[in-house]
DNA sequence: CTGTTAGCGCATTCAC
DNA sequence: GTGAATGCGCTAACAG
């Protein structure tokens, strides 16, 4: 297959000079003198010399790649989180390698075991919907290999995490629609197991509690955070119980019940509000446009890989660091009555 | 950094055997008798061995990654694509590795010879916009590394090659608007040094003159696919001309016309047809619905992996191969008086 | 400023 | 069925 490749001894030979030369005129080794340097170089890029990164990596025992493992690659907000680590990474000279776990524990299982055997610098991770088992992530760090979480973590991993104030979000969402006037405001959360997940359900029970609303535990409904099932979910329960206003801790699942109460010619916002999280550029297309919550994830992911270089170069890092974010009102929780 | 980490030659001491029957204990090989290959696997797992890819892919001089580049990860079609190659390559023992390059010439370059340097075992390419030099294709494929285009592909260089049949949605489209009676019908396209894009202008042309339509060379806008400049283009032609219809090579630019089209109080699809091109998931969401082109992304990643598969493989690879497209008609082209 | 030597971890050829 | 020896391409310690 591959063409036989130029190799730093090929270019040795042809100066008549060592390998070892050539290795360090091309690292740009000042003890190598100027014009040695220059001629090497020249001669390198003459014979189409491509250093091979991969006997480089051996011999350092370590490689200028990061590893990030993301649930689903096609979310505004990870993609957003990957420009930002991008952002940071390549003007240090890394690389980036991304992986899709697809919300399956065994393919972030195989997609860290991928990056381990490639000897990654660093891992980046926000974990699964689905992962329950967590042996994956202690086998990095008994690698020695470097471990930021990100937006989905596991507080009983050792490693530093960054994540959004997601209870903030949640608070100031439901306080929103309370303020608003709603009365009986429903929650759909995520998998609580998820932190991300549990601290907007905090959120939302802090504001109920602090504006002394009725929490109806009817109207909560973990697990519901896809487009199907925030519509199906808002049917279910929608009749038989009095709720005039909905926080979703996805705006998938925002879009889902708003969907189903279109159908059912439910006025939104003057007969039922509805907020959503993550911000989608979604949200101010549809009709009407769909309140969230900004998560500022390009910072995120800014965040999450200074933090990732900083534990590389041994430096300190703060363990648990928070982004900001934002509420964004539109039409959707606007009580216009 | 990272702990010491176990090698065959620690397994091969503890076993008080030579590494060179560790290894092909581990590789299955059945010239190890089955007690000593079932013994070293027992024991490779309890001391925690991970074998390294790095130093096994020096040896083998191939690696078991296929590096994969797109302008944009966050695109309905580009992310699609990405699960459908995953989806052949995973099962084939392949890891996917992907890049950006953010429609950046160079970065595409950056990411071309960082996957090089990796020693991938093949690569998968859409082009940038942007780009214009092709130097760095013509580099793949002097290293001997198999190459498959897709989508985005430049005819000059030497690969195979798989796109969507461009033509055929962009013909049927526009015909869509002439049958529905539209009479000034414009095009915003993409750059048409791009083949996805000259050939859904070359489309819209064909059927534009099958049906003795007037073509107004005015009404035609390349390197249009943002919502912004779909949106600015728009604006600034449609008071000086006649026009009441748009094929969009893109859903962003449809959109942002659409937006346009929204403020100045055009009803469409009563005054004004609009269709787009790749069905985003937004086109469904916003009011009125967009018609759009389905490109079956999913299926293009698989076929573009397979192509690459049997290139890697040396078998025989159809050079040029299309993939179907479905128009999808909805309310922004009905034209309902 | 440059050469010599050695070895990263693994897979493979050649012995026996 | 297993061991010994070699080298993938590169870098780094040690000389000089």
């Amino acid at each position: 297959m591959s063409t036989n490749r130029i190799t730093i001894k090929d270019i040795a030979k042809k100066l008549d000079c060592t390998p070892s030369t050539v290795s360090r005129a091309l690292a740009g080794n000042t003890r190598v003198s100027l014009k040695t340097r220059n001629l090497v170089k020249k001669t390198a890029v003459e014979m189409g010399y491509r250093p091979n990164a991969i006997a480089s990596a051996l011999r350092k025992g370590k490689v200028d790649t990061i590893g990030m493992i993301v649930p689903r690659i096609n979310r505004y907000f990870f993609s957003n989180v990957i420009s930002g680590v991008e952002d940071i990474l390549n003007p240090a000279g890394y690389n980036l390698v991304i992986c899709q776990s697809n919300e399956n524990e065994y393919k972030e299982q195989k997609a860290v075991q991928t990056l381990l055997q490639n000897q990654v610098g660093g891992i980046l991770i926000s974990l699964s919907v689905e992962t329950n088992n967590y042996e994956h992530l202690n086998s990095i760090i008994a690698s020695g290999t470097p471990l930021v979480q990100f937006d989905r973590v596991n507080l009983n991993i050792e490693s530093p995490i960054v994540i959004n104030n997601n209870f903030e979000g949640a608070y100031l969402a439901t306080e929103y629609l309370i303020k608003q006037g709603y009365k009986n405001i429903g929650h759909f959360g995520g998998n609580p197991k998820i932190m991300a997940y549990s601290e907007r359900y905090n959120g939302y029970i802090k504001a109920m509690n602090t504006y002394n609303m009725n929490i109806n535990d009817k109207l909560i409904k973990f697990d519901t955070i896809t487009q199907e099932t925030g519509s199906s979910e808002l049917i279910r329960f929608f009749n038989d119980n009095e709720i005039d206003a909905l926080f979703c801790s996805s705006d998938f699942a925002a879009l889902g019940a708003l969907e189903a109460l279109n159908k059912m010619k439910v006025d939104i916002p003057s007969e039922f509000g509805i907020i959503g999280f993550a911000n989608e550029p979604f949200t101010k297309l549809i009709s009407p446009k769909l309140s969230s919550v900004e998560q500022n994830s390009f910072k995120l992911g800014r965040t999450a890989a200074i933090a990732l270089l900083n534990s590389i170069d041994n430096k300190p890092v703060e363990t648990n660091q928070t982004v900001d974010v934002e509420f964004i009102p539109r039409q959707s929780s606007n009580k216009s009555i």
